[in-house]
DNA sequence: GAAGAAACCTGCACGC
DNA sequence: TGCGTGCAGGTTTCTT
């Protein structure tokens, strides 16, 4: 399940792979993948397109073609990149193919065919739906501790959703959200609006090392993910929690619980973790 | 407007 | 062995 760093690792190895190359044509196996656009629309704008760079903003991978022409593509839960030989024949599961120029065809597979790609003018990216409404980077430079204190204290939501969503901090997902909250001792439940100054200094200074450390081992595999290079991630050796449902919390001893928050599996220690009302 | 719940999907684990 | 059920989860959309 890709978060910021397994996006980023993602990007970092499309980079190296298929910036520079001409894309011949595209094609679609699975229209909704392609958001608001006729597949075939879709193949006729990218098709001769250069592919001059590749972004990132949140989880969120930011194809920039030649002509001012964009490509926003979200892997959601299983989503993938990959190349191949020309010609090579697709997976069961290979949504869409870009054929490029120089022998190479660049596959983007998804199991569960959540992912989705909105094509656009490359100045109105932000203008896409969900980057739009975007938080700030998990960087020391972006999420300041001023923002988070006046973020948070407006709001009565539980920590969980609040930090799942992105409109607050670009990147968390559930997997880093448990780590960080545990990190910081704050529950999963605990309203937004009560974490005190101190708190929010532990926890940004938590969000930010995780985040970074981790797209330093290339992400976590927990799933299915992989890199550009068909390479897992180490980082699933570092957590904390997750994944670790009854097992001693590695602080105190506690065996580790699991509980539902706001429809999402939330792992947390009862003892460390001390939910505030 | 805010918050919660459902829907989108498929593979896998589990129980019978 | 085979079938049915529940679960996993990021985001959008619908409901309260």
């Amino acid at each position: 399940m890709p978060e910021l760093p397994e996006v980023e690792t993602v990007r970092r190895g499309l980079e190296r792979l298929v910036v520079g190359k001409d894309i011949i044509s595209t094609e679609v196996r699975w229209d909704r993948i392609i958001s608001g656009m006729d597949p075939e629309l879709f193949n006729k704008a990218l098709s001769g397109k250069k592919i001059e760079s590749i972004g990132r903003r949140g989880k969120y991978l930011i194809f920039n073609f030649s002509d001012d022409l964009s490509m926003v593509s979200h892997l959601r839960m299983e989503g993938a990149y990959y190349t191949a030989p020309a010609g090579t024949e697709p997976g069961k599961h290979d949504l869409v193919t870009f054929h490029l120029n120089d022998g190479v065809d660049l596959f983007y597979r998804d199991t569960r065919k959540f992912g989705r790609m909105v094509l656009t003018d490359s100045d109105k990216v932000m203008q896409v739906n969900g980057l739009a409404s975007i938080g700030p980077e998990p960087t020391e430079s972006s999420l300041t501790l001023e923002y988070m204190l006046d973020e948070f204290k407006h709001s009565r939501m539980r920590l969980k959703p609040f930090l799942l969503d992105q409109k607050h901090i670009a990147g968390l997902g559930n997997i880093y959200v448990d780590e960080t909250l545990w990190q910081s001792k704050l529950h999963p439940k605990t309203p937004a609006n009560l974490v005190t100054p101190e708190e929010m200094a532990i926890l940004r200074e938590n969000i930010i090392t995780e985040l970074a450390y981790a797209t330093e081992h290339h992400g976590t595999t927990v799933h299915s993910f992989t890199n550009a290079f068909g390479e897992a991630g180490s980082f699933q050796n570092e957590l904390k929690v997750y994944g670790r449902v009854g097992q001693p919390c590695l602080r105190c001893g506690t065996p580790l619980e699991k509980i539902k928050v706001a429809q999402r599996g939330t792992t947390f220690c009862p003892h460390c973790q001390v939910e505030k009302h």
